[in-house]
DNA sequence: TGTACATCAGTGAACGCGCGTTCACTGATGTAC
DNA sequence: TGTACATCAGTGAACGCGCGTTCACTGATGTAC
């Protein structure tokens, strides 16, 4: 038994396009309301079905909010990976910008959905597991980027602080796991750059740069280029 | 006629401890079920009146809401402040990594609340104009450090990446609006650490550093260690 | 190629629930003389 | 100090609404022989 197969009759066929209608509606919903505010009803209303018909499709809210994550992760996943097709390898900060501005442009043309996988928790709901490996698509392009820099020797961390063990540990233990390819030190600024990277984003789609900066396009620029030369992670 | 006076009669006092109280049952309420599905009914309930006395306090919903908000802002506002009283005011470090774990322990503590402001905006609902003054009150208390250390000629910022001009003007129209004391450049830079704090708090609040750091408090404390003299806060 | 049966998408009604807000009211508290 | 009136907190019923989910059903599509 294949686990994923293209559809073969007319009625499979129709089943995935109407459950992929379904989450395009969903979707509308969202950026209309909210997470919190999606409603079954309200989606089965938008495509013309009984509001009991979408138990068809998905056996729940929950179920249908999950496949809603999942997708936006895929998304802005996909939206990194583009950004950085056919640079050249040895480009870092080219590659690296363009994963930023693609996190960004991404982030304020579907800001609730952003708000869904980088906002607060949808109160209720629990992600399950299955939101895991999709969440680690973006990270991944951003990783690979330092990996390369890394390989290349141009990486250059210094301990502004020392390294405390129980830190170190933990860096060490998610190297094991995740990325033999960086160094304890490195992934700790990885991680930095990461956090500055969504949250900057953050700041700007929830309004706290407001009175602050106007031009935020050219602030996050500006910060984002700064970044990793600031970080170590490549002069 | 005073702006705001102490409360003087009987019915003026009782009036301005039930709507302390009727905020923070609804503080409660939000801890329970997230911003979104506070309900006033839910409040009237858990004090025992009927719904509709709630309207003899807060005109709809949202203004509760509002109440929160500024609440939430003060809150976090007042537990930066006393992290750093006492402090030598040229311990630069020591004041800016207590104001960093009060950030982090007052989210910890009111993990909803710290969502009602920094998390995802609540749909539908559109922050007044009161907000913005409570919300510069954490904000106030990292920018002093910031200034003493600049005021010491402590800072050392070097330009990694050109300042283009269009950052530069808007750093300049804010320092002219709120911040006289601090240069574009260092001002930059504490813009990206007042970022890499709430970016750090949001991540793990929200769970994106699940699977890779355990202990949250010591990677935490070496991030937001490290940060100003990445930086060029302070050496 | 045709028939008999199984599968499944979508219907429509219903359940039980909670919500924000309005409104006319009652009774207690406060104020002016 | 006592009375007459005004203010206002809280009540209880109602309005109109939307929600998630269940269930027995119908009719169309797919499958086995």
């Amino acid at each position: 038994m294949p686990t994923t197969t293209a559809p073969r009759t007319a009625r499979e066929r129709a089943r995935a396009e109407l459950a992929a209608e379904i989450k395009d509606a969903a979707r509308r919903q969202l950026a209309e309301v909210g997470p919190a505010a999606l409603s079954l009803r309200a989606v089965a209303r938008e495509l013309g079905m009984v509001s009991s018909a979408v138990y068809r499709y998905f056996p729940s809210r929950d179920d249908l909010l999950t496949a809603l994550i999942i997708d936006a992760y895929e998304s802005i996943g996909e939206a990194g990976e583009r950004a950085v097709v056919g640079r050249r390898g040895d480009d870092y900060a080219g590659r690296w910008l363009a994963v930023c501005r693609a996190v960004r442009a991404w982030a304020l043309a579907n800001p609730h959905e952003y708000g869904l996988i980088y906002g607060s928790p949808v109160p209720g709901y629990r992600a399950p597991q299955d939101t895991i490996g999709p969440a680690s698509r973006i990270t991944a392009v951003m990783v690979d980027i330092v990996s390369d820099a890394e390989a290349a020797g141009r990486t250059a961390v210094e301990d502004v602080v020392p390294l405390p063990r129980r830190v170190r540990a933990d860096l060490a233990s998610a190297r094991r796991r995740h990325l033999p390819s960086l160094p304890e030190r490195v992934l700790e600024r990885s991680l930095m750059a990461w956090t500055l990277l969504f949250g900057a984003v953050s700041f700007e789609l929830f309004g706290h740069l407001h009175d602050v900066i106007e031009d935020y396009e050219a602030f996050f620029d500006h910060e984002m280029a700064s970044t990793p030369k600031l970080l170590g992670l490549w002069s």
